[in-house]
Order: C-alpha cells, then sequence, then structure tokens
DNA sequence: AAGTGGTCTAGACCACGTA
DNA sequence: ACGTGGTCTAGACCACTTC
C-alpha cells in the first residue's frame, strides 16, 4: 500500500499555493470531494488540510469551506529568522560564509551549564562570520557534543552543518528553543563583524535536541541590530 | 454523546505535567492503555497526545512509547513574548498599565497600509505603558478597525482587551503574525518610556486576524532593549 | 434540506525498538 | 515475538452555514 498520502496532498497543495497557481480566497474542494479525488479516506484529507491550517497557508470554517491564505502578505519564512539563510537563499544576494575558527576544547564551565555536561567533556567549536553583500553581519557560534559529532572539517562548516548531521551521520533532530534577547557587544563581536556604531548586538541562543531529548547543540547566532529581523506566525489556539 | 474527549485528555495530561506530577522522563501509558481507560477510540488518543508533542510536553518515539520533557528548562511560554502579560502574572512582580490616550481617529496613510483600509476609515487608537518594578518598559500602541470593535473605553483599556473582544464582543482570532526588529527609538518613546541610556529600542509589529481572514488589528509592542525577551519552540517538520 | 467541517469509532497493517 | 507508535479505512453523528 501507498503510504503518506496524507503528505503527498499536503505537499501537492503547499506548492500550489506557494507558486501562486491557487490565488488566495480560492476554495479548494470539500474534505469528501479530496477524499474520493485521491481515493483515500475522509481523515486522511483531514490530516493534510490541518497541516495546511497550522503553518498558515489555508483557513478552514465549519460549514463553509477549506479558503487560499494570502501568503504574499506573511513575507517568509512563516516561523523563524529571516537571516543568513534565507537570505542567501533569495534571488542575487551575494553572500558568503567565513569559517574562523574548528576546534575540538573541553566545554568548561559556562558551556557545561548550557549543554548539561560535565566541564571536561570535549566540544567541537565552530565560530562563523556571514557576509551578506560585502558586510560581515551575523556572528555563527556553534557547540556540538563530540561523543555525538565526533568529527567536524572546516569543509563540512563552510557548508551545511545540518545536511552533514542528518545525512551522513543519521541524527535525527526533534526539537529547538530559541532565545532572543539584546545584550551589549562583545569585542569578539567587534573584531569579526563589521558592527559599524552599534554597541548592541541581537543574540539568538538555540538549543537542539534529538529523538531521544538529548541535548547535543548549542548555537549562538549574534545579530547586528539593523539587519535583525525575525517573523512568527502563531494559530490561537482556543481551550 | 460527550465531546472534545481529546482535549480533556490534552488538558488534564498538560496540567498533570505543568504541575510536576509527572516528573520528565516518566513514560506515559501507551496509546492503546489509554484508549481504554478513557474508554474512547486510539485515534482520539492520538490527537490529544499529538497536541502534547507539538507544544513540547511529551515526545514521543515510534517503538518505544511517550515520554515527559523538561518543561522547567523551556520556562515559559513555550512560544511568545517574555513581556508585560507573563512578567505580571509571576508571582510578587509590582506591575501596572498607564493608559496614556483611547481616542478615534482616521487611520492615515501610514495606518491604512498596515491594516489594509482606506485612509479616512476610522481607528481605534489604543496607546498604553507598561510599568514593571517602577519602570516604565514597554509601549503598546494597539489599533482596531472601528467597524468591527465600535467602542473602547478607558476602562476597557485598562483591563484585557482580547478579553473584551472575544467574550463581550464575540470576535473570533484565528491566528497572528508576528514581525520583532529593532530600531532607533523615537521622541515618544522617549517621552513615554523609562528608557535610559539606550538608542535603539526592540519593536514587535503584530497583526491579527480574524476567522474570516480579516485584519481586524495591528499592534506595535516597543520593549526596552535590556528588557526584552521572546521565546521560541520548534518541532522540527521532516519532509 | 443540503453541504460543510469537527469529532469519534473499531477495526487494520506497517515500521521500529526491545528482548 | 511482542509492544510501541504511524498510517489508513469506511463508516457515523454533530454543529454550523447557506439556500
Amino acid at each position: 500500500m501507498r503510504e503518506n498520502i496524507y503528505l503527498q496532498i499536503y505537499t501537492e497543495y503547499s506548492n500550489r499555493i506557494h507558486s501562486g497557481q491557487l490565488a488566495p480566497g480560492t476554495k479548494l474542494p470539500s474534505e469528501s470531494e479530496l477524499a474520493e479525488a485521491y481515493k483515500t479516506s475522509r481523515e486522511t484529507v483531514r490530516k493534510a488540510l490541518n497541516l495546511l491550517f497550522r503553518e498558515g497557508y489555508i483557513n478552514k470554517i465549519k460549514g463553509k469551506g477549506s479558503f487560499v491564505l494570502d501568503m504574499t502578505r506573511m513575507d517568509f519564512p512563516v516561523t523563524g529568522l529571516i537571516s543568513f539563510q534565507e537570505m542567501s537563499g533569495t534571488l542575487g544576494v551575494p553572500s558568503r560564509t567565513l569559517v574562523e575558527e574548528t576546534v575540538l576544547e573541553p566545554a568548561g564551565s559556562l558551556l557545561a551549564r548550557q549543554l548539561h555536561i560535565a566541564e571536561e567533556t570535549p566540544v567541537w567549536k565552530v565560530i562563523r562570520a556571514r557576509e551578506i553583500e560585502g558586510e560581515r553581519i551575523i556572528l555563527d557560534k556553534d557547540y556540538f557534543r563530540s561523543d555525538i559529532v565526533p568529527l567536524l572539517s572546516k569543509e563540512i562548516a563552510a557548508g551545511s552543518i545540518y545536511e552533514y548531521l542528518e545525512t551522513d551521520l543519521g541524527l535525527k533532530i526533534s526539537y529547538a528553543k530559541k532565545l532572543i534577547s539584546v545584550e551589549p557587544s562583545t569585542g569578539e563581536d567587534q573584531r569579526l563583524l563589521d558592527l559599524k556604531q552599534y554597541q548592541h548586538i541581537v543574540v539568538v541562543r538555540n538549543y537542539v535536541y534529538l529523538e531521544n531529548t538529548v541535548l547535543f547543540q548549542y548555537t549562538e547566532s549574534r545579530h547586528r541590530l539593523d539587519k535583525f529581523q525575525f517573523v512568527d506566525f502563531a494559530r490561537r489556539v482556543r481551550r
């Protein structure tokens, strides 16, 4: 039996909405009609529609139907940082990554507390500056537990570390917590970034957990004030 | 027939996890066991567990079971601003709201663009300063479409506007988009807040939509740099 | 009354983890 | 082999909207 019918329906419709093929306001076929069209049950269709709903692609109104929302007003991505990854993905913005450091060293007291490990545990430390349109704007400081990530080369750091972790190491990332705050900039910030006159810097602390709830990565992403933007889309939960 | 069994299960377990009655790491009963215990079907139980999963209360591992996550490490709320509402809710932090202005006036060009309405349309404007531990730290500027919110008194503004909108006016809030950025502070900020030496201010723009996808409220929440913090919990979506 | 989405049922088969 | 969660089915009844 083919599986993940609901993901297939979700993907097809999210693509059509993304591409503009389905204009905002368009009414989707009813759940029963979709079930028939995909030769599946209504509950399976509902799973797909609920995904689209949760991510802001459509709105569902009882008694009326499901309607395409205006994603263009939402900018992108629906939730997350408008930062290096996204900026460099968008058309024609020249950007590059400067790997400043890739070392294996003992965690130390501060980091040991962040990662909930012993101070002596060796930890991979990767420091990268992100240059966008000729300006070094973001400083990424990544720390990985070395018992989980045995090797990290400069080459890997220059590319996508996440791809390496998921496809090569087979790690299953489950969830992450972000903490955003504004803090005075450090000497390191001033040395590695083009900070202009700004005395403060936006710090995004990221705690990444594996499926087995092990916290294996801690990241500090330090953004120049004027280039920082964060988007959050939230459905209101009724209880 | 009793309805919303899944919400009942969700509420019971989220409460137990919140209160610490269910310690982190605890294994929940299996889905079949829960279905039997609540005299319902497995799919209904799964609906409840998926809610708990999405909100970071539990982790689900195929073949093993569902496990309580450590919420205390997560601070609170799971996603959102650590700001006035939350701060004032926590024990013993003295705080109050100063209503600076409650007027009905034409939208004007800037606001007309934000709310997607005509410039002449009257709009309720509510300006409130939030004082925490004797310092005015947050400036909330709320704008409501007057065709949807007919009346807004100073008394309502001093309390919870959302409660008024939902219970008294029966408005159904569906979703909201937040945009966070850092900007130079204005004269108004300096006049109404205790800004200290800070030249910049964290601006949280909030766009609130009703169930029928009408954008009816635009809010600017302006936070003093050093008192701003935002938390985001995100499950990694696998596609 | 007809059509829509919201909830629920009582099964089924599969993939994964543990023993 | 067994228990676990992940997906799916083919129905059912309900609440809401529209006609």
